[in-house]
DNA sequence: CGACGGCTTGATAAGCGTCAACTGAGGTGG
DNA sequence: CCACCTCAGTTGACGCTTATCAAGCCGTCG
């Protein structure tokens, strides 16, 4: 939980008496996006979507949130997306006001907060790159990549990359459509990059991988 | 200067002290991607694009900064974007080793940076949805809605919109090529939606527009 | 006046979306 | 125990939106 790694023992305590565990169900709705936000997550466990959605049903995942991560930061007031359980997933749950207090008290805490923000910034903005000007293999790639990256943060393999998600889901965060991904996925399997396994990839072509996601 | 009116005037003063104006003329570059970020700015008048590119060439926009608009926040050490200006530009620029001590001395202008963070991570994931799901035209009038926001905050005239940015850097915002924002641009003007003026567009049908980008 | 850059418009093509059929795994019930 | 259903995923045929290539227009500036 690096964020909390700024803080003191006392501290920590202090966070965790505000702090009560919570699960959700695979497809479970954490918060809708325009519900005024009465809380803030860190998840423990499990992978969430985070989406926002046309009133025709058009749909936009602007994130996956995995074990470590922080929901409900970004808001003022109300949730900006929608989120949901991909699968079974815990979280700590803290109350917005005391978050809210403790954050004013802790100054330090609150630099950490806004680093995060910012890296949150910086993520959103490369996805604005691959959106507006990546075809759909390299928007695949460099999902794939990012995943693993992730994941390798997480402590988790770099060479199979588990994939909790649909591939609608990813359709929806790559701006594409699932028989595209679908397509892709067949493309890249056939050309010796990865190899499909049960809920993930193989990947079998890192350095063909990364010098195209760089392109 | 929004995030400044937190402060009390012995603390203006003290940032008054920091900044130094700089002007730049219309193509110039503020700053790449990628260059250590050694100064903060803060926009007083023209208008900046923020852009990231390809390795071949394609260049994503990913906003336009405005008088009023900070630039350089979203970076610990590095710029994530590149920046030049659109027309003459000026700015306060701030050091950022003075910026970065006044931050932490100050927790509530700290408070400030972060919802200002936060907000254009609401802004970000929107362009994600913008640039994942949605069409050509519904692009362009939701680019043109927001820029009228945007003028009508600073004051300007919330029909006749102000555009001091190329089409092509349009289209690099939009991810669209500049031939599809043109023809998007007459189409619109032909159903007697917008005007087109010099160095900008009249609107003539909001509401129309407004539910167009709304759907 | 001619050149240039920004913009528009047209013809054509490609990439991805749409529609539809099929596959295979997992779960359910007779 | 096996037939059947469901659902996620895959694959194919076709078409639409947008990209590409190309030509022409217009205002500005040397």
């Amino acid at each position: 939980m690096s964020i909390c790694a700024c803080l003191a023992s006392d501290e920590l305590a202090l966070l965790d008496a505000l702090a009560h565990p919570v699960t959700f169900g695979a497809k479970e709705t954490l918060f809708v996006q325009g519900q005024p936000a009465e809380a803030v997550y860190n998840l423990t466990g499990g992978a969430v979507r985070l989406y926002k959605l046309l009133p025709d049903g058009r749909r936009q995942i602007v994130g996956f949130a995995l074990p470590g991560d922080f929901l409900g930061l970004a808001m003022r007031d109300a949730f900006g997306f929608s989120a949901d359980a991909i699968e079974t997933v815990t979280a700590c749950a803290f109350p917005r006001s005391a978050y809210s207090a403790l954050v004013d008290a802790k100054p330090h805490l609150l630099r950490r907060l806004h680093d995060y923000a910012t890296h949150e910034l910086t993520l959103a903005q490369e996805q604005m790159l691959l959106l507006g000007r990546r075809n759909a293999e390299e928007r695949l790639v460099c999902f794939l990549l990012t995943m693993r990256e992730r994941w390798a943060r997480l402590g988790r393999s770099t060479t199979t990359i588990e994939l909790p998600m649909s591939r609608q889901d990813i359709a929806d965060f790559l701006g594409l459509t699932i028989e595209t991904v679908s397509r892709t996925f067949s493309k890249l399997a056939r050309n010796r990059k990865i190899l499909i396994v049960p809920d993930g990839v193989r990947l079998l072509d890192i350095e063909g991988m990364t010098s195209l996601a760089a392109a």
